[in-house]
DNA sequence: ATAAAAAGAATGAACGTTCATTCTATTGAT
DNA sequence: ATCAATAGAATGAACGTTCATTCTTTTTAT
């Protein structure tokens, strides 16, 4: 809180303009605005717009990396930790639904495509979690044999369209339909 | 063939630019380039870009339909059904990336969400064919019973997350992989 | 008094759209 | 059959707007 006060005001507005509207629904000017600062001052803090989005979008990964891994123990079985999973990024995107519309926004745009090219060169990093689970379930053959791809997908393509339809309004998630549509990704994903 | 030379022209160029670019990578002037029409031809046949791109989009969805329901028979069980449009879906976009691609920016903008906004409030009209399947399947206790919308998202989640990383290069899909990804997607539906 | 920080007006590039003009094909007159 | 007249399709330069970024001025802190 020392130093960045500033900083801190315009990562708020970015967030919120940009969930809410799309990167292009949110001008410099109008986050600027928003967060109570010059539309110059922005410039003091980052380099350019697009760097902002990028450190905005590192930003909430980070934030959303130790939500996940409360009460996650790795001798639970492969189910019972892809339940734990599955629920926590749920119950993440729905308490936090501008995060959700952020990483959304922020995925399906050419940052997204850069940011996914990388990963695949690179090492795994942040779906590491998710991925070396189901990467052990397939060789204890407690998950389908299929690429890790398709697994990935069979986990999350569900979840996250649930989570979208929550937070557009067509649906109410509670607990229990929480539980019992991460339980359906398990039954897909199950041998 | 005999008039709207050009306007195929234009929707053709329309389609593979923003397949490609997304929306704000397609100025309307490119387009006119790629197409080989001067700028001001586009507005003969469309009043604005945004009519282009939603005439583009029903366009797109009218090439699909008929190409699922060939070989459709509501006679067939409701896991045959299944099996049947999911296949035939991915098979779909992997045969046309471009299709897929557009439908993906589509829906992933204002467009999308207000187009989404208006199938909540008026008839069901596409999403008929597999919202009905599923419906069916729910009364007839064969798929889980959870609301419509979760269900839609456990079968297109993973098929369209597994189509975009073919079309991506992340994965190559054939047609043993195809049926396995339907076959889990079925997994994850039924009872 | 000095320098760092902040502000917001100014700038220039990019875009969708318009419109005066040109081109092309059809019609009508001879 | 030929050619002038006309209609409307096509063109692309020009316009107004929007936006990210820069520049100059003002404020704040030391």
């Amino acid at each position: 809180m020392a130093k960045p006060d500033k900083r801190d005001e315009i990562v708020r507005a970015a967030l919120e303009l940009i969930a809410e509207n799309g990167f292009h629904g949110a001008p410099m000017a109008m986050i600027a605005d928003k967060a109570g600062v010059g539309a110059g001052t922005i410039y003091r803090y980052f380099e350019n717009k697009d760097v902002l989005i990028e450190e905005l979008y590192r930003e909430l990964e980070e934030k959303m990396y130790p939500v996940l891994v409360v009460g996650y123990d790795v001798e639970h079985t492969i189910r019972g930790r892809f339940i734990h999973l599955g629920t926590a990024l749920l119950h993440y995107f729905i308490a936090c639904p501008l995060h959700f519309r952020y990483l959304e926004q922020f995925h399906n745009s050419p940052y997204g495509a850069a940011f996914r090219r990388e990963k695949l060169l690179g090492k795994l990093e942040k779906g590491d979690l998710f991925c070396s689970l189901l990467q052990e379930g397939a060789e204890q053959q407690v998950i389908k044999d299929l690429p890790l791809t398709i697994l990935a997908a069979l986990a999350f393509g569900p979840l996250i369209n649930v989570a979208r339809d929550h937070i557009l309004g067509f649906i109410t998630l509670d607990d229990e339909l929480v539980a019992r549509t991460v339980a359906a990704c398990w039954d897909g994903l199950k041998r």
